[in-house]
DNA sequence: ACGAAAATCGGAACGTGTTCCAATTCCGGA
DNA sequence: TCCGGAATTGGAACACGTTCCGATTTTCGT
């Protein structure tokens, strides 16, 4: 039994937690790396190990799987845009405004890494339920940067009817991306559908 | 060179067009009552082949993949809805009445075969740029079956406006479908949000 | 009914995600 | 400083999607 796993909360903060915190770090860098040109393919297990400088049974136990790897990373690049957009709020009249200019920009970092973000998109759409805590997280994450532009840049909490459209517009978002990934549709549909969407639901 | 092959649009219409029918039948058949307990992982390639009885060659001569067959299990699934609902139309007074009705109805059945949606759903999320034709006609049916809910029971062209609130509820539909499948939502979920959707979308 | 072409069969083989294990290294407490 | 246990390593092994190929069967035109 391990005692100390690192998934685990408690933080002894002694070496052993410093050099675990470096190698994880070092697994999920190694995954952008391989995911950035050749997407999901490019990113096997055993090259990421190799890339991380750590064993293949390493990674493992870091990451229980290849799809909870690129969800994590899927996770700190939202937690990411999120932090980033706290600092720079949109500064349009309308919400509606707001929304699809936080939107749009994201999508601008999203297309110029399509393979990676190819990657994290199939991760989610595949996701078991073995996974569901991160794809809640980012799926929260995500409604929490929409709700926050439909505020910004006065945060406060959000109405319930509020809640339901930055929902909607999330998911819209996801099916969206998803649509670009599988080549259905170019990515500016994804910039599309959700100014479509926020202006149907939030007037303007 | 294959001349006459299963994909082709020709229908020879001789005993070998006939047997190939059928044998495309029993692939498919197999794999539902496969997906019928235990999902896409039951699903396996070989299990199929014998299910259906022809070797497992033949499997990919008419389904380029795994991906492809479910999706097109899927197409098929979906194009019997709108073939159902052309015959029952919604009798409810309201745009987003009928709407929620014919969802809640889909969504029944979905539940009732859980394994075979989740199947389903997962080869829509991880689905590559090969399968984007299918992906297509699956997003289209199901816009489909929501512009005609919206009119129904008299069906006539779909406004612009109207065409984007299809979409934007079909969106919403995959999200939430994916969320059930992945085991971060409950089942009621679906429901709720076209609902929610609905209701913005359409007033009332 | 015959022959050529196409389809199917049976099964081996390969790649990659995942699991497992014995050997080794590293960390923290005594 | 030394020890016990945890973490890591290196690599074998397994499962399943996918590919490939020679042998056999089926189909269709003549």
């Amino acid at each position: 039994m391990s005692a100390a796993d690192p998934l685990s909360a408690s933080a002894p903060d002694g070496a052993l937690a410093r050099s675990q915190a470096a190698r994880r770090r070092r697994v999920l860098d190694a995954t952008l790396r391989l995911a950035a040109d050749g997407g999901f393919d490019a990113v096997q297990m055993r090259d990421v190990a190799a890339a991380a400088d750590v064993a293949l049974g390493t990674v493992y136990r870091y990451f229980a799987s290849k799809e909870r790897l690129l969800l994590e990373a899927m996770a700190e690049q939202q937690s990411d845009l999120r932090a980033y957009l706290e600092h720079h709020p949109p500064q349009q009249e309308t919400a509606a405004g707001r929304v699809i200019a936080v939107l749009r920009r994201a999508n601008r970092s999203l297309r110029e890494h399509p393979d990676v973000t190819a990657a994290m998109v199939r991760s989610f759409g595949t996701a078991q339920s073995e996974n569901a805590d991160i794809v809640r997280r980012v799926t929260e994450i995500m409604t929490a940067i929409i709700t926050s532009a439909i505020h910004a840049p006065r945060p406060r909490p959000a109405t319930e009817r509020e809640f339901r459209i930055a929902r909607i517009l999330m998911q819209v978002w996801l099916s969206s991306l998803n649509g670009w990934v599988c080549g259905v549709d170019g990515p500016e549909r994804v910039d599309d559908d959700l100014e479509a969407a926020a202006r149907l639901l939030l007037g303007e």
